[in-house]
Order: C-alpha cells, then structure tokens, then sequence
DNA sequence: TAATCCGAAATCGTATACAATATCGTGCAC
DNA sequence: GTGCACGATATTGTATACGATTTCGGATTA
C-alpha cells in the first residue's frame, strides 16, 4: 500500500527502514547478531551501505553497537523501558493539548484513517503491523502540535516503545488501547485540549502498567527456556 | 585537562568529538561546508572514518547532510530554537525535581566543579568553552535524576542550545545566568525538589527570552554584510 | 549585455581490498 | 576430565578505487 519510492533517499536509509520494520514486527528475535555480510547479500549492497545503515539504526537505539563486536538488535532493560514511557509522559500530553488548539478537518481526517487501517491490520492478525499503526497515530499528535523537533523525539521513542511493547507485553492479545486513541480523537475533534492532555496523560500511564516490567526476563530467560528443552 | 583516551571509542566518534567542540566554540560558522577529503586531511584519516563521524553529527542536527551536496554547519531557524527550548521546558524542570530528591554530597561536588570551572573559564575569556559547561550543568542534573534515557535526549538538545545561543545570543557579553546555576544548586543541595524545579523552568524561559528571536539573520544577513563591502 | 547551454573539474555514493581484532576449536599440560 | 594456551578462521575497522552527480566557468547566441 504504501511503495512510494523517495528518490531523495539514499541506500543505507532504505536498508535502515527495512531492518527497523523487521526489528519492529519481531521477526528478528532482541539480542540477534547481525551479521554485515549476512544483511549485505539479503538486501544486495556492500557492506559500506549496511554499516551506514547500522550506524543509523543504533542512533535510533534499535540495534546497539558494540566495537570490534558487531550489530546486535537492541534488548531495552526495564529500567529503559520505565524511562521511555517517562519520558513520553513528559512530552506527549503537552503535545496533545497544542494539537487540540490547532486541529483541521484534514487532520482528523488523517488521526481516523491510522485508527481505521490499524483495525484493518488487526482484524488481519497482523498484530505486528497494528502495534506500528498505533504508535504512528502518537508521532501525528506531535506533528499537529507543528512542533518538529519533539515530533522527531517522540518518533524515536515510539519506535523503542514498540520493542519495548514486544517483548515486555502482558496481555498481547488485547491490544485494545485503540479504544483510547478513539476517545482522544473525539477530544481532539471537540479542540477540547485539557480533556484531550488528560487521556493522553492517562493512555501513557495505561501502557506502562500494562507491561511485565519484573525484573528477568533477557539473558536469564532465554536460558531457562534452552534447559527446559 | 581532559586527555582521556577512550580506548573503546572508534576513530569516527573521535573525529565526531572534535568537530563538534569546533562547532560549538563557533570556530566554524553555521553553514559552512564540510568537505569530506578537506576534513580527512586535517584529521588524518578517510573518507570513511569521516562519513561515519558526520553521519552522527548528522543525528545530533549540529551538522545537516544534503544528498550528493555534502555536510553543511547546522544553521538552526528560529522555529528550530523555539522547539528546542521548548522540549527542554517540557523535560528539564522535572529532571531537577527528581534530582533534587536524589542528591549526594558527591553530586553537590560535581555541580560545583562544573560551576567553578566555568568561572575559570569565562575570567579566562574562553567564552565557547564556559557555554559549554553550562551546558554541561544542565545535562549532569538529568544524570544525577538516574534518567538515562532522557540524560541522553537533554544532552542532545543542550548541544543544539549552544549553537542556537551562538547564533541569536543578545548580550553575549554577560552570561550571567551562573546565577541561576548557583541558586539551583543550593536549591538542590537543601533537597527542595520543588523549588528546584520552578528554579530550572524560570531558568530556561530567562534564556529563550534572552535570545534574539526575530525573523532574519540566516541568508539575508550575510547577504547584507557581503553587500555593505 | 544577459541568458543559456555545454563540458571539465570537483565532490559525493558505493564497492572492493587490506589490516586489526575477536571468536572458536584443538591440543597440551596437569 | 578439566582448564588453559594458541593458532586458524571469521568478522569488523579502515583505506583506496571507481562510478554517479553536482558544480562552475567559458563559449555561444539572441
């Protein structure tokens, strides 16, 4: 649906954003080495472009670079997790306000279409897919506030949040926040921006107590599971 | 003063480092290009070690990368500036209440060394580098508030701070806001998490109102200055 | 004179080659 | 049998080479 083709761009990126959505629908496993040679012959360049696109990557936080090492797909701590969502706190709702005050009908029309085609996905079973929507639906809020530099901030750290979500997720199934994204959207139809704060305020709050965010789960985990076997 | 070799770093972030600290103690002028074998030369290194180093440079927005153009000293808009501080409003007040909650005589210790140091500095006539320590201030507080996450989103932003201060600054000549510091850090040695925090939020708006935010400067400035020749 | 169209030179994007470092299996000593 | 040393192999770090794109100056023309 969406093959546009930004000439503009130049390979690493490309690679970069093939690899984070990998990363994102949890098709490479946290912790998984990425090989340079490996993911040069997948995606046919050389390893100049992969090691661009890696550095890229690591920027995002979604892989971490270890010298002499390699690439690894980054494996957010609880600790990390909690700071993310604190982090988000800190800056989403104010956005949300600042977008109420500014929303057009084209707007709104965009905020509905990322809830319809995040339905769309789930209704797919492609949790992956939604899980991405979802947090795309965050970065527009920002993007409405017009506030570019905190829109990229945010963008950033809906992307971890997404690994974060993956891997510390309690009830997976569920999903079932877009009920919040609809009650947001009314808000912000309605330019109603201290109500519109306050479910933003109370959505971040809702995602971060629905994680697992005991302490295990990493190293420890995968190697209780390989003894088990 | 600070010699120290991170033998772990790779020689892109090294050469990163130090085009940063040229950038910042303005040696190099916003909008300059940035050629790639003219760089390598001066460090004594490739290509490649350079892409790699302005490619996260790049990342920090202190240099903007244009597609078959080359790099380019960040020039940042006014728009730019106001997001910043804006983000930094959003964050850092909140980051001095946790700190103040958390403070050891070995945080007080640190804070003071910075303050002194710029003192040094600024008597010394090393404006660049008294700008950068206070910088500095602003992101050991985020560290001292155990927050990695935003720690790293702050030092960001403080970067691109002094090259905002660096362009829009009015009266350079003062940097008098070493007040400001001083009571925060007696607001934050006393533990008053509250008081700490108004302090910083007032902080931030006394310096986004010290700048000199009218729409100019970029192009037309030095076209005017060419111009007057 | 001013505008436009080449074409050479400069510069960037990518691939390949070589050097430095880490990894891992093998053999040795105990 | 266990632990450690060491060398072959694999992988990353850096330099160089080549192709693609842009830039800029001069010639041409209206």
């Amino acid at each position: 649906m969406a093959p546009k083709e930004k000439a503009t761009d130049t390979a690493s990126t490309k690679v970069a954003e093939a690899l984070a959505e990998a990363i994102h629908e949890h098709r490479i496993a946290p912790g998984t080495k990425l090989n340079e040679d490996e993911v040069g012959e997948v995606y046919g360049v050389s390893r100049t472009v992969i090691r661009a696109a890696l550095q890229q990557l690591a920027h995002q936080r979604l892989v971490e670079l270890k010298r002499n090492r390699g690439a690894f797909v980054a494996r957010p701590t609880v600790k990390e997790a909690r700071e993310v969502f604190e982090a988000r706190a800190l800056l989403e709702p104010t956005m949300t306000r600042h977008a109420a005050e500014r929303m057009t009908e084209a707007d709104l029309a965009v905020l509905q279409s990322h809830i319809d085609a995040e339905h769309a996905a789930l209704a797919a079973g492609q949790t992956g897919k939604a899980l991405q929507l979802s947090g795309q639906f965050h970065v527009e809020v920002a993007r409405i506030a017009d506030q570019d530099t905190i829109e990229e901030i945010i963008a950033q750290l809906v992307a971890r949040s997404s690994l974060i979500i993956a891997l510390y997720w309690q009830r997976r199934a569920a999903l079932c926040e877009s009920n919040a994204h609809h009650a947001l959207i009314k808000a912000l139809a309605n330019k109603d921006g201290a109500l519109a704060e306050e479910l933003m305020k109370n959505h971040l709050l809702d995602l971060l107590t629905s994680l697992d965010l005991r302490e295990q789960t990493s190293a420890p985990q995968s190697l209780s599971e390989a003894l088990k076997v």
